[in-house]
Order: C-alpha cells, then structure tokens, then sequence
DNA sequence: ACCTGTGAAATCGTTCACAGCA
DNA sequence: TGCTGTGAACGATTTCACAGGT
C-alpha cells in the first residue's frame, strides 16, 4: 500500500479524520475503533482503515487506534505541524471575510498580507492584516514566505491572478473564481465554486419537482 | 440513459457547461462541437457527450450543438429558469460576504434575509437585505418563501441550525460550517469545507518535500 | 472475543472507439 | 466528411469478508 498515489478524495477524508479525533479527544475519548468512529460520523469503517493503511499501520488489532497518537499521526501527514503562510488576492468582502477565518489559524494556516490593485483599499488593513499593492505580489510573497495562495477576485481578474502567483514560485492555490484555471503541472490549485454548488442545489430541487 | 439516477459529478459538470456556453455565446459562436468545447475547457468531449444524453439529444450529428438552445435547456435541467429564494443563516463576515455575492444573482438566486441571534445585529442591514431573529426562521421562511437556506454559523452552531431548518421544510441547503451534519433523507446539503481544501493544499506541498 | 489490515468483489465513473445520421 | 450518441473497455473508488494479530 505504501508508495502508491494518494487520491483527492483520501486527503480529503483524511482532513475530516482529523477533526473527528479532535472532537473524541476533546471528549477524553482515549481510544477508538474504526467501527465506532464509522458510526459516530456516518462513514465506512473499511474505508477508515484502508485510508489509514496507505501511511502505516497505526492501530491495534483488538483494541482500535490511539485517539491522541492518531490525531498527531495525522496532523503530521497532512503537513499541518508547519506553518503555512497565507496570501490573499482580492481585498473585496470575500477576501476580507476570509482575512479573518478562524479556520486558518486553527489549521495552522497565518494570513500574512492580502493584495488588491485599488489604490483606496492598497495601504490599510483589514483586520491586524495589510492590504499591500498587487503589483509588488512577487516581492512580498518573498519577504512574508507566503507559500499559499487565496485567488478572491472576480472571474476575469483570476486567470492573471493565478499566472502572477505562478511566477512567484508558489505551489498551491485555493480559487475561489467561478472559472476553470490553466495551471503548470507542479502546482496545486484547489477550486471552491459556489455557483456549481448552488446550481446543483437547483438541480435538486427541480428534479424532485418533476417527480411529482 | 434517460431516467438513470444522475449523480452529483453530472450535476457540478452542467453547471459548468452552462458557464462555458454563456461565455461562447457572449462571444457571438453560434454552434460548437463537443470536441471545440473540451479542447478550449480542458475537458473530455465523450464525457460532455454523455452528461447530455442523460437529458435527451440537443446535438445535430455532422454539425454539433447550438450555443443558445443548449444553454437554455441546461438552464431549464437546472431549474435555474426559476427564481429560488435564499435565507442565511449567520450575520458575520461569511453571512455578509455572501449576501452580496454577485453569484447569487446571476444564478437566478435571490437572498431573501439573513438570520442570526445576536441582538445587536438584528434590525440592521447588510446591504439591501435585513438582518432577522433566528427566532422566527421557520415564519420568515414562509413570508419571504425561502426555498433554500445557507449555514454560515460557527461549527458548534450549525446542526441545530439545520435542524431549525428541516423544520421549515426547506430541503435544499448550502453549508459552510466544518461539521459533518446529519440530515434527513429527502433533504440536500451541500457542504462547502474550507478546512479540508486548505488541509489537502497543506497535504500537497508536505508530500512534494518529502518527494526531495 | 474483538478489531485491524488487506486481498477480492462490487460499484461507480471515465474514456475509447465506432455505428449511424446529417 | 464530421460529429453525435452509445455500447464496451478501462480505471478508480468503495465495500465486503476474512485471515491474522492481541
């Protein structure tokens, strides 16, 4: 199992294992199975483990897992006990509600600059974070080690967006544009589209209408 | 084809192909070919081929689809021919962000009012729209007939936020809080996890040392 | 007795390749 | 000829079921 190529859809569980340990812990819970968990947080207990089983065998036959050991076990996996340095591009109300998610810091995630090309917004601060001139993108990215970027500008600004932040030498990207993006090969870029999410709400609802 | 359940990957693919064909059409292209459209979107032509068929045949062999019919019946699959009203749930940065989204708008959506239980908040308003009691969801989502509801509350708010929402007979619902939720059988939710998109991205560059 | 780790089976989704129509 | 619509092949993901360790 070790050595092969992780999917999306593991990191992606992954990230909600560890929330769920978290959870158990916080309860005192020392221990657990994967059936108790699957249970617990309506999942697949096969598929608990199996995900498991692509980084090691961290459990005990018998007993379950170790919620504590588990946890840093996985902390340590997704790479969440470093620092990630955060830029935001786009200083409009969803880079500023995003400037201050909470989300961020609990992951271990720090915003360190957010960057705007209006010159009324460029040179104050949203939050305890400054709001710096998108031009100097490259360099700042350098002086504050940002090494995630945040496209939240509109749809047609996201493309160059995403280009400047290639230059700059940064690897993973969350876009919130509802576009798709051409990216170089080595980079990540992870895409939350709230249109497609809501229109497949819609969809939803018109398909159960005609059901009737 | 027809009749098949179709699952969540068509759905978000409509959604993406009704975005592609809006930008065509603004472009003045009257007609495009399955492949025409993969290649200028990165997709796979059998793939949009196929999502369609599920639906009925809109192309004409030799020739391709027209740009507008097609864009109009994936606006009618969608049920975005139709005005849905939105109710969120949470007046902070997120709930604000999101009541001015222009998204909203162009998907036909429309945000109704926002609900939250802080005193102060309550009787102001974000925009256009006000700011009501959570108290009174399940009356304002019958006066305002809200037809879907977005969760923008902190984690350890929102089942009961979805509960409170259930109860309205609301069955389509956007989340954004990073919980699990349970939900009931005939009810669509759709979660929006920031966590987990940032903790993959984490996942990534982690792995990619580690491949060095 | 209990629970992990894992091949094997089942399910689901994507891509190929081509028959058939314009 | 060119392109759709689609069965069949392929690939990925999930679930089952049980051998093996505690």
């Amino acid at each position: 199992m070790k050595g092969d190529k992780i999917s999306e859809l593991t990191t992606n569980r992954l990230s909600v294992y560890l929330r769920c340990l978290n959870e158990l812990d916080a309860e005192g819970e020392a221990s657990v199975s994967s059936d108790a968990m699957a249970r617990r947080f309506h999942m697949n207990s096969a598929q608990i483990r199996k995900d498991l089983a692509n980084f090691g065998e961290f459990g005990t036959r018998g007993v379950g897992y170790n919620v504590k050991t588990l946890r840093d076990h996985l902390t340590s996996i997704l790479g969440l006990d470093r620092e990630h340095r955060v830029g935001i591009i786009g200083a409009g109300r969803l880079g500023a509600a995003l400037a201050d998610y909470y989300g961020f810091r609990k992951a271990n995630f720090t915003v360190a600059a957010i960057f705007d090309s209006d010159p009324a917004k460029i040179g104050t601060k949203l939050g305890s974070v400054a709001v710096l001139d998108a031009k100097d993108f490259s360099r700042a990215a350098r002086s504050y080690m940002i090494d995630v970027a945040v496209i939240a500008v509109p749809a047609e600004a996201a493309q160059s967006a995403l280009d400047l932040v290639e230059r700059s030498g940064i690897k993973a990207v969350l876009n919130f544009a509802p576009v798709s993006l051409r990216s170089g090969p080595d980079v990540k870029v992870n895409s939350i589209d709230l249109t497609t999410s809501l229109e497949s709400l819609s969809y939803f609802l018109a398909s159960s209408e005609d059901a009737r």
